[in-house]
Formats: structure tokens, sequence, C-alpha cells
DNA sequence: TCCTAACCGAGACGGTACGTCCCGTCTTTCA
DNA sequence: TGAAAGACGGGACGTACCGTCTCGGTTAGGA
């Protein structure tokens, strides 16, 4: 949101602010805050907009002002809470991979994950899914650019798509979490990472 | 749930029958069936009591006297519904593996599927998963034996977790679909067990 | 509405009782009754579908069953609460006025009235007014009747509305009510039915 | 309150006008007036505050710095319709009692009657009636000042509440329209001004 | 001519009630 | 007892207003 970009000359012709009453910043993250609270605490099924706007110290109709609906809400939270903070790429694949790899066991282990995951699969596969994904996931992209720019590249496959590392370790982390209720443990994270980066390389 | 029940011989001994009218083993296929065409058709949100019992051509209390909560009844249709065949094994483990691939493609790119999987997640992420997902996908316990004891596996990796091929495969497929919309492209597919089982193998 | 006829014979074909199960009557009663006491005791603005139902012991669902907005349940409660009973007629029309002024003067005299009549008055004048009226104050029609069929009739103007004379005494003892807060005085109405009786006299 | 000050002499004391810009008088009429049209063409229900400021071309804020409620708008509306024109008196008390009857049965044939008449009542049964009364119908005090004086008065009862003949004939009017949706016909007004002329007369 | 208080448009905001929809249970009748 | 039908308690949803508030901008007078 690159709103407030402020150039510096015809700044009063730009920001011509819309009439009304200004809505209070502070408040859309308050409701947003309590969304995410509640959801890690009770669960989807208790996070009503009527607990989320009591919770956020809100009326009801405040929290229409800004999503339409509670599905919306919810998704604004689950990206909101889940959003993966960019880490600073290194240059080595294989060392970003890995990182890449830790921080998402830790997000998928924690029990505010759990609570959101649904809601948030179900925002991606009824609406248009690449921009919100790659919005909480931005890494997804960056590496994809990382594996074909790097140097180290060189010794890869250049036939796969270069978002598949990514997509295997982060689906093989979700997916274990489905299957078994719980995230690999570190070990088993790092020896997967291996077992990726060894498929990648080409073949004598 | 005494449901597996009915063995021939002590029929008269073990499953005395209770009193009363029995129930219409159609009738719980008919709800099934409609549960499961509504949720392909109309989505989670409409796939209300009401309307399957409608559509089932059943009153309301009749789904209540099999499934205790609108839950539970998704669930079943959800199992139902993905439940993966178990598909004989030919004992080479990279041709399995490509088997089950090819076939977690086809799955997931049913529309029936991005309808369940919410529902399905919330489940398994709710309730203890292990069994559960095993009902759904037994082959991710078949392969991960397989990869065991297959004679190939000598050239395998012995440090990794079982599941882990299975994992990726499947986790991969499943993490394209949410991050993209659809899942990968046959020869994608064919090259992602290609690396999968490359970094199997042990090195040099 | 004779919908009960229940004739001997016939009763079980008649009576086809609808499936399912049967309307409480007493809940019926029960909302209207908190209704009416609410419209007493806290007026029309409090009376709110939440509040009946509270009062009622009912869930607020059950009240949509019945009517469908609240204005029909406040119009079924006014004409419940006000409706007029039915009082035998001596056959002497100027005896029989002078009890239907008196009647109606104390039926507007109690606050319900005060805090109903708006309601009723919207009733009236957005649906078909005769039926309505007619069925909370059957007595107009009665009057009307007795004054064309009674004896003493000879001694009356036979070229005025049969109406006018209940419309009349009842109209300014509204009028008197709306204009100064209070319904005119016992023996002011005695004195108008007086003047209405003497002006309906043929002229010598 | 203090609207119809402005004596000539104290002028500079008494009305020292508020200071910062004054209020246009054209907007208070525009408001009233888009009060009046949408009571006439949309009932009251649809009479919003929102509706009003809209259709008078007015921010809502404006008309909340002339009326406290929305209830004050709507009776100050009612007023400002209904109101009903002071017209000469003849002196004659028959000739007169008949002019407002004609006046006050076209008045209440109008739909915006129909409209208005409900809050209207709400507004006189629960605040001081009589006061607000005489602002919309001034001619109840003065026929009934003209029946005291005028010197036809010599052959009525005297013994009678004044303003009983102008109840009698409006409220027998009202009446008839609640009961029927329709005022009484010209001819049927003019028989009861009769009648109630004829009742008032002191008997041989 | 400038100052200042009030007006005015626009819309956010806390509330409250509405009418709808669905859940899971209960009550009736019939098979 | 199964099953159909529908009443019922309960609760969340999304909408529509109400009356208040906070912005920015305007406009009449008085200093």
């Amino acid at each position: 949101m690159s709103r407030d970009a402020a150039p510096a000359i015809e700044a009063t012709v730009d920001s011509h602010r819309p009439a009304g009453r200004p809505r209070d910043q502070a408040t859309d993250a308050a409701i947003l805050q309590a969304a995410i609270e509640l959801l890690a605490e009770a669960g989807l099924r208790k996070t009503t907009i009527d607990a989320v706007a009591a919770r956020a110290g809100v009326a009801r109709a405040t929290v229409y002002l800004r999503w339409p609906t509670r599905d919306a809400l919810l998704a604004a939270a689950a990206r909101q809470a889940l959003g993966q903070p960019i880490y600073p790429l290194t240059g080595d694949f294989a060392t970003d991979l890995a990182t890449g790899a830790r921080r998402a066991r830790t997000a998928l282990a924690q029990p505010l994950f759990r609570a959101i995951f649904p809601e948030l699969a179900r925002g991606l596969l009824t609406s248009s899914p690449a921009a919100v994904y790659d919005e909480i996931a931005p890494n997804r992209q960056r590496l994809a650019a990382e594996l074909i720019a790097a140097p180290e590249a060189a010794g890869f496959r250049d036939d796969v798509d270069p978002t598949l590392p990514f997509d295997l370790i982060i689906g093989a982390t979700l997916n274990h979490l489905l299957a078994t209720g719980d995230t690999p443990s570190e070990a088993d994270t790092a020896r997967m990472v291996e077992v990726v980066v060894d498929g990648l390389r080409r073949r004598a």
C-alpha cells in the first residue's frame, strides 16, 4: 500500500482525501488482532463477528464497514496472521531453502495455524489463489527466482518448475501435519531439504 | 459403530439384531451420495442438512439417526468421496510412487476435492488425524512399508522417514493447487517423481 | 374461520391433521399475552420481537413461525386486546347506544389503548380495514342493523347511514382523547348520547 | 423555542443574534417538504432520516441541527402538512360547522393523511396533546367559542361540552375512515351536520 | 479585511432491532 | 423401532436505521 506516497510537488492535488470522517486505522488493526486471537484461542467456530467486535471494543456494524462478510474478515485475519516475513536470501540456494523449511515448520506448528488453515484453504480454493498465496508466502516466488539466477544453479536440473523445491518442502510439511497432527521433527526437516536439493542435482 | 459386524457363523449370537424395524442400508448411501453431489455442485456452505435430506428424499431426523452432527456427515462424505482405492504395488518403488503421484494429481484436480478439502482439513486438524488420514489415503502407509522392504531400497538412504516420499509428492501437488489454483501438469508431475527418487538415492 | 367444523361422520377424512409435530396452541396465547403486556407496560417502541419472545419464554424463531413480521404480531395483539365483547342488545336503540358509549369510554381510557392505537390505526389504514375493524368492534354493524330493524326506528330519520350513530359516539370519544389526552366524563358521555339520539329523530 | 420572539423595541437586547453563520431558512422548508412528500409517497416506514436528507439535498447532520429526533421531525411534518387553515367564521354556527365538516372530509381523504395519522396519533397520545392538537386544528377551540357566544346559541342546550359538536363531526369522519377505509360521502357529511345541529337544539 | 463561530456535506461509529437461515432436539403420526 | 414431517430453543448472519461524532470546507457577520 504505497498509498501515502506523498509526491513532493503535487501533494495537494494527489492526496485529495475522501470527504467525511476518515476511518480510524487503529480500528482496522484492533479488529484483525481480535480475530486472530479468537481464532487461536477459541477456534474457527467461535470466532463470531459478534465476538470479534466485542473483543475489539467495536460495534458490529463497524466490522461490516471494512469486510463485507465473516469469510472476508477471516481470510484477512489469516493473511495477517500467517504472512511470512521476507527473510534475506544469502544467495546460496540450499541454505535459503533450509531456512525456509525451518520457518515453515515453526509457523505450521502453531495452534493458530491449525485453527486458520481450513478457512485459508477455503479462501484460496474459491477465489483467485495466486495473488493471495504470494501475499502470504512471498518467499515462494523469491526462491523460484533465486533458483533460476543463482550461480549454483549450474549444477541443477533446469527442466523443472522453479517453484518445485518450495512446493515440495512446504507441501511435505503440510501433508505431514495433516496426516499425523504434527510437523516433522527438526532433524527430519533437515534431511528432507537434503533429499530435495540432491534430487535437483544434474545426474552424471 | 458395529458397522462391520455380521460375520456369517456367529450371527445369531453376536449380532442379536436390535428390536424394531431395521435401518434401510440404501438410505445411508442415498444420504452420502446427496451430500457428495451437493458439495461438488454448491459448495460447503450450501451443503446443509436440510438440503442433503431434501435431495436424498429423506427426513432431516433420519440423517441424525446416522450421523450425530453436520460435521460428522461431511467428514463421512469426504472420506467416501476422496477415499483412494488401494492399487496393487508392483514391488518397484519408483514405479509405485509415480502411480500414486498420477492418481493424486487426478483426484486433486476434481472440483469435488476443492469443495471438500477445507472441511476435510478441519476434521484432520481438530480430531485425531492419523486414523482418518490413513482411511482416506491408505497408500501412504503401504508405500512407506514398501520403501523399507523393497529390494531396491538398498540403494536408498535409510535415515529418512519412510513416509517422506509420499508426503513430498502429495504435499507438493496440494501446495501447487493452493498456490496456483491448479494441479501441476502431467509432465511436471513425472519430473517431480524423478527428483524425489533421485534425492533418496545414497550418495557416493 | 370455521376451520374446526368437525363433521360427525367423516371426521377421519376431513380432519386429516397436517403431518409433523402440531403447533402448541398455548404458545400462540403466551406470545400474544406477552405482547399485550409489553405494549401496556413499556409502549410500542420497546415491544420488540426479542422482548416479546423473552417474556413469553419462547424462541424468536417461534414467533416468526406464527406472524411474518413485527407489524403483523402487533396488529394481532391489538385485535386481541381491544376486541370488544358483543353485548346483548335490549332492542331499545337509545339504551343500546348508551351502553356502547359507556363501554367505549372505558376501553379507550385504558393505557393499553393509548399504546396500541397508533399501531392499530396504521394497520387499519394500510390494509383492507372493513374486515379488521368489524373484528375489533362488531357492535358497529350490530347497532346499525338494530337501527334499521328496531320498532322505535319509526321515529328516526331513515335517510342517514345506519352506522352514523356509532361513528358519532365512538368518533367523538376518540377525538376527545386525541385532543385532550382523556376520554370525556361519564356525564358528558351521557349527554352526548342524548344529543345524537335527539338529532336522529324525525322533525315535525 | 423563542422562535416567535422578536418584539420591535427590545430587539437589540433580546434577540442578540447568535454569532456565526445563520441557518438557512430555505433548508428548513426543504427538509419538511421532503418529509411530507416521502410520507405521502412511501409511507411512514420508508420515511427515514437518510431518505429525507437525500431528497432534500442535505446532509443528515443538518437535519439533526433542526429536530432532535426522527419523531420530532415527523411530528413537525405532520403539523405542517395537516394544519388546517383558520377559516373566517360567519357567525352562524350551523353554517360554520358544516364548513368545518367539509374541510375535514377533504383533508382526511388525502393519502397523505392516511400515511401520517398513525404517527400523529402516537405523538398526541404520548406527549401533552392539547397544545399540539389545537395547533393542527385551531378551529376546534374557535367553534367552541362561537357555540358559546353566538346569538343562535339561545336555542341550543347549554349543558354540553362546547367542543362536543366539533368532536362529533371530526370524530365520526375519522371513525368512518378507520372502519371503511374512506371518508363519508358529501351528502352523508351534510346529513351528519344536520343530525348534530338538531341534536343540540333545546327540546320543548 | 480579517477572525471566528456556526453551518453544512460527508461519512465513520456505537448501538439496536429486524428478518433469515441453520443447527440439533423433540413431538406427533404412520408403517 | 424406523421414518416423515414439522415445531421448537438457540444462535449467528447480514442489513437497515438511529443518533452522535469527527473531518474538511464554507459563509455570514463583528472586530
